[in-house]
DNA sequence: GCAAGGATGGCG
DNA sequence: GCCATCCTTGCG
């Protein structure tokens, strides 16, 4: 009989892995997998698509210029929380870093489907795989993470990051959708896995 | 109150 | 490249 995957393979990353510096922490989670339990089932995938959000002085950022509103309200919290916020019709994943009153944060953009994928069809039917999981809308749609995941300890399960996969080849660009905010526009704060198929754009 | 504007996705 | 869509924000 063969082996069978389940959830009790997944080895967590511990809180402390989230606390490094932002930009590192936004390298370091690339290759590494998320992880989401629920009733319907476990589904998992491998992250392939980070941008760094660098808080006070980040134009880009929602917490820039120090702006703590309900929504930003997390950033100003513990490293490997999670701050999901809405984004015309789609929930976006970030996780929480730097320390308390540093507000900021990793968005995750884009993963490749490892576990739990006629799960994440189910609730994201596409026509080409490519398209399940190739954007931060995309993502969180097809593993069933919502708002409800406002302030969860990425650390802890039903919604968790553990080991992935070794990754060697790491490319560094200007971040996605943000035209309007100046000279952050052209900070070289996005990163994702050298010619992976999932990576959006 | 209310108008403006997105860290998007899907279709042409 | 265009637009549907809907919540958050800032201002009146």
């Amino acid at each position: 009989m063969a082996m069978k995957m389940d959830e009790n393979d997944f080895k967590i990353l511990p809180k402390n892995f989230f606390q490094q510096p932002t930009l590192a922490l936004a390298k370091s989670l690339l290759g590494k997998m998320l992880v989401h339990e629920t009733e319907e089932g476990v589904s998992s995938a491998i992250i392939v698509e980070t941008e760094a959000y660098l808080g006070l002085t980040d134009r880009a950022a929602h917490s820039y210029g120090n702006r703590r509103t309900k929504r930003t309200e997390i950033m100003y919290h513990d490293a490997g929380l999670v701050y999901t916020y809405q984004m015309h019709t789609h929930c976006l994943l970030n996780i929480v870093s730097a320390g308390i009153d540093e507000p900021e944060a990793v968005l995750i953009r884009a993963a490749e489907p490892y576990s739990g994928i006629e799960l994440m069809l189910k609730r994201r039917p596409v026509k080409d795989m490519k398209n399940l999981t190739s954007g931060p809308g995309k993502l969180t749609k097809a593993m069933g993470i919502t708002m409800e995941a406002y302030g969860h300890p990425i650390d802890q399960r039903p919604l968790f990051i553990a080991e992935g996969v070794q990754v060697d080849d790491i490319k560094t660009g200007p971040r996605i959708g943000i035209p309007n905010t100046g000279e952050a526009r052209d900070y070289p704060y996005r990163f994702w896995i050298a010619d992976n198929p999932f990576v959006s754009r």
